[in-house]
DNA sequence: TGTACATCAGTGAACGCGCGTTCACTGATGTAC
DNA sequence: TGTACATCAGTGAACGCGCGTTCACTGATGTAC
């Protein structure tokens, strides 16, 4: 064995991680191999030692996020999966629907940043952004486990609220508008993690 | 003069609305414009007699469908802007997060289908995409114009509600997720066409 | 009414560039002795 | 410990294709007479 297994490893770590940022900022279309590679430090011509294909690299740099900057994002908000609370999930919205993550166009969440783009990928590609929204659903439902009944209904709201208004605001161009609508998001969220056990948005 | 100006104009709106079909299904990068040609039943170089270029074309076949297919679908929700009612917003909703909504990828709103290829396009495309956002927060608000002070909240809640869920169900593979998020959004949304004058949402 | 003409919408070949992918190679590394 | 060697991660030139855009042209049309 020339090179040891974590060397390699380590490498196609930083190729996604690379990749990562780039298809954030300039969707899936618009990244060449040439600029992820040479994000990463290397050259072109390596990259097919470590994936099959564009599309191949793209399913796992959206999926990357997850155990990436995700469980970064998560433990900034505060989130401690043992003690499941409603105030971690209003932690989760703010920090979601905030300003800086906004504006953070390489850290920001893929589902905000790719979704017209991974419609339009192959399943696989899907099939990751399905893990994250889980994933980000899964984690809300957590937080509300005391709502009984209604607290998968409550985190698919938070999930809707959450994704939804981040797309239309970083698609729009700077408007008036784009607050507004985060606000309005921000609220109804709030009165859905503050509601104790009513309706799914009391 | 050779021709009559209505000549031209009718070959633009066609350009204008084969683009709008084919941007819809695979988005911008992928359509091509002999593609679009091709489907307005001419060939490539006559392109730039109508438009500066691709681009410029984008954003014409996004607004387009304010007045086109957005006009079809207003009225087939029974929307009578003389006439404004809660009950015309419920049925607007009811069709924009309708299975035939999301199946039909030629027709359905291009909030739906291009967040993400917007956001990265030219100011043009985006104010584009701003103005239909607007008309349809816009609408809400008329037919909600009688929860006084709180119109505005409740359409931008009804809006985030539609274009967000959709935007989800869309890009996610065929999955029970998918389903459950349409059928939450249409929940909430029907508590807050339904609700008299209280909050903006219940 | 009929005809010659000017206009310009539409044609299609060509250009030039960029990108995904391939491939023969190089050279850094771990190992066997 | 030192050295020769086999491996394979990484290199970079090359290929081939597709696409946006340009441009010299053609021919259908409305108009002037």
């Amino acid at each position: 064995m020339p090179y040891r297994p974590e060397h390699k490893h380590a490498t196609r770590a930083r190729i996604v991680e690379a990749a990562r940022i780039l298809f954030n900022r300039h969707g899936f279309e618009r990244v060449t191999i040439d600029a992820v590679m040479e994000a990463a430090g290397l050259t072109r011509g390596g990259f097919y030692n470590h994936f099959r294909n564009k599309e191949a690299l793209y399913s796992e740099a959206v999926s990357s996020f997850l155990m990436g900057r995700g469980a970064i994002w998560r433990a900034e908000a505060g989130v401690d999966p043992r003690h499941p609370a409603a105030e971690m999930a209003t932690q989760m919205v703010k920090s979601y629907l905030s300003d800086e993550h906004l504006g953070d166009l390489d850290g920001q969440c893929p589902m905000i940043a790719l979704p017209s783009d991974v419609a339009r990928a192959n399943p696989a590609v899907r099939d990751s952004y399905l893990h994250l929204l889980d994933g980000m659903v899964g984690l809300f439902e957590h937080c509300l486990a005391d709502r009984q009944g209604e607290a998968r209904k409550q985190a698919l709201s938070l999930a809707v609220s959450c994704v939804g208004a981040m797309v239309l605001a970083r698609t729009l161009p700077d408007s008036a508008l784009a607050k507004e609508i985060r606000e309005v998001a921000l609220e109804n969220a709030m009165r859905v993690t503050a509601a104790g056990g009513q309706g799914p948005i009391g």
